[in-house]
RNA sequence: GGGGCUGUAGCUCAGUUCGGUUAGAGUGCCGGUCUGUCACACCGGAGGCCGCGGGUUCGAGUCCCGUCAGCCCCGCCA
């Protein structure tokens, strides 16, 4: 239907016919003559029309254009008129003299703008969602949903090229007992019984591995029946690799060779090999286990000076075994109070009861903490005339994650210039356990983590410190990956199960497969499970997952275009042996 | 499960503080004039369940209660 697409047209077409289709963008109309630019995936020219050269039936149908009418034009290309040259459009210097106009098909006006004028809000997220195909027709969101490709075409040509065989695994599967709420899918023929969808493949490529496959990897749909965020999404896309033979490092430089190949898609920088932390110094210097290094501000402790200060609170805190902990923000007493009250509402939001801090200047330091201070405090905190002091006192539990809000309040608030633009960083030697609510051991990444060859005699006696041979992957603070070597020893891995407080026959029934699969002569092996979704939005300059996803859902989970869940006839469920309550 | 923000014309938003004539603007849409526009310009017109339900009041877009939807966050997300 075409010969040419619109965003290419350029002076090597000058003087040609061609065919062009797409979407009428807008149209300006001067009487006699009348412009329509037109759209497709590939960019807008302008379509010109006039009695000179456009015949007569030609100018009755351009005349009934409305936005989003999909057409064919054929016409000649020209170079503009020197006056008429407009600068800010990629095809500026080109139009096509129409002298046939066809429409394929009327639209309806649209229910959201494609085009937006500039300064022009974006319409409402819930009217995107609802009214999605036109959304999608903006050259932005399809910008972003051809990145995704690009990059994921690469992840496959990338282990291709190492070996990997992409291998698909079951998308009905056995429910998992443990973690996020499985996506549940009757049975039909077994009245009563379920498949699960796939919170991940993680079982299925450790089979693989047993099998003699011995490198996987699957973009793989995965499914979680949770609570969404901006960064969460019921369904998404793992980039998901596992290997045997492998120790971390090896885990390391394959995904730091991918992302040194991927970067570049995106015009953003991937300089390896990538910095090692382990979660215990993440958690001490930056009160997170996802630590943006795009800055600097470690946590620091300052016990050592400010507990010896005639602040009651801070002595109590310490007595009770606590520590003081804080940031030194150079240049940061230019904040205002509301400022910092603002980066102390993060700190509580977190879970603190309160933030202390102090301004210093050439006469002193000033503020709730400040006031505490003697002629010397700054000075042996290593803190200048300027700076600001945020601190927070308490349990390591309390003030890590409230140091780590501040923190992250504090930059957003002081925007300092950043110490690198794109930082990359493992985090490694995970806990292998956390403590649940109730006092439980609960697993802190997933039940199928090696412990630490040097932590393995705790496992018994000091479990929560065991380490485990887990690690992640962040980019700006942002976690785009998690992986682990996982236990080959069908002993050893009955053992996690039973100090998580499986029941021997749970264990039979619900991991049984591993089990028998593990016993079989299971090899050595990791992996690591990257998040497409999250990766394509950091790399896009996304906030929202929603944006590289061409048909997600809403934060209540609800499909808005497409209209799902929906109810479902009761002798359709009867059929499945379901009773609606 | 909890907290916050938002919901007014097709779209983006004012108006809600302190209840009071006929709810406005820009844009889009429809009709008209216009031969080099590109946020075209100009003239005219249509377009409203003020998310929905209930309450208070002589009177509710505005106050109260509930509810639905969208977004952000906490819990949750092995």
């Amino acid at each position: 239907m075409r010969s040419a697409e619109v965003g290419r047209v350029d002076p090597s077409l000058a003087g040609r016919e061609v065919r062009l289709v797409g979407w009428v963008h807008r149209r300006r109309k001067l009487g006699g003559l009348s412009f329509v630019d037109l759209r497709d995936r590939s960019g807008v020219l302008q379509i010109s029309i006039g009695p000179e050269w456009s015949s007569p039936e030609t100018i009755e149908a351009a005349g009934s254009l409305g936005p989003e009418d999909v057409i064919r034009v054929r016409g000649l290309v020209q170079e503009r008129p020197e006056e008429a040259r407009n600068p800010d459009m990629a095809t500026g210097d080109m139009e096509l003299r129409a002298t046939a106009l066809e429409v394929l098909n009327r639209a309806r006006t649209p229910e959201i703008p494609v085009y937006l004028p500039p300064e022009e809000e974006l319409p409402s997220e819930k009217l995107r969602l609802r009214h999605r195909v036109l959304d999608l027709r903006r050259g932005e969101l399809q910008e972003c949903l051809a990145l995704r490709h690009r990059i994921l075409l690469a992840v496959r040509r990338y282990f291709d090229r190492r070996g990997f065989l992409e291998i698909e695994t079951p998308i009905l599967t056995k429910p998992t007992p443990e973690g996020a709420r499985d996506f549940l899918v009757p049975s039909r023929l077994h009245r009563g019984e379920f498949f699960a969808l796939p919170q991940s493949p993680q079982l299925y490529k450790q089979l693989l591995m047993v099998a003699g496959l011995d490198r996987y990897l699957q973009i793989a749909r995965c499914f979680r029946d949770e609570d969404l965020r901006a960064d969460r999404q019921p369904e998404f896309t793992q980039i998901d690799v596992e290997a045997s033979f492998v120790e971390p490092g090896d885990i390391y430089r394959w995904c730091e060779g991918l992302m040194a190949e991927l970067a570049p898609l995106a015009g953003i920088g991937a300089e390896t090999p990538f910095r090692r932390m382990s979660y215990r110094d993440a958690i001490e210097s930056y009160g997170s286990d996802r630590p943006d290094l795009r800055h600097g501000y470690p946590i620091a402790d300052l016990t050592p000076v400010l507990g010896e200060l005639g602040s009651t609170i801070l002595r109590r805190a310490v007595a009770e075994g606590g520590r003081i902990r804080g940031l030194r923000l150079s240049g940061g007493s230019r904040l205002t109070r509301r400022q910092i009250g603002g980066i102390e509402d993060a700190a509580k939001a977190a879970g603190a009861p309160g933030l202390l801090w102090a301004k210093i200047s050439e006469g002193g330091a000033t503020g709730p903490l400040g006031r505490f201070f003697g002629d010397d405090t700054g000075a042996r905190l290593g803190m200048e005339a300027g700076d600001l002091l945020l601190a927070a006192a308490g349990g390591d539990r309390v003030t890590s994650p409230a140091l780590a809000a501040a923190r992250s309040a504090a930059i957003s608030a002081l925007a300092p210039p950043m110490v690198v633009e794109d930082a990359w960083l493992w985090v490694t030697d995970f806990p292998l356990f956390e403590e649940a609510d109730d006092g439980a051991l609960a697993a802190n990444h997933h039940p199928f983590v090696q412990p630490h060859p040097d932590d393995i005699h705790l496992l018994d006696s000091d479990p929560l410190s065991v380490r485990g041979m887990a690690y992640d992957l962040v980019y700006n603070g942002t976690e785009l990956g998690s992986g682990s070597i996982r236990p080959h020893d069908a002993e050893l891995q009955t053992r996690i199960l039973g100090l998580l407080g499986v029941e021997p026959d749970e264990i039979a029934v619900k991991f049984g497969f591993l089990l028998e699969a593990l016993g079989s002569g299971a090899p050595p092996h990791g992996g690591i499970a990257l998040g497409a979704d999250r990766l394509v939005a950091q790399f896009a300059g996304r906030a929202s997952l929603r944006d590289v996803i061409a048909f997600p859902k809403t934060t209540t989970a609800r499909a808005s275009f497409e209209g799902a869940p929906t109810p479902v006839a009761s002798d359709e469920l009867a059929a499945l042996g379901i009773v609606p309550k």
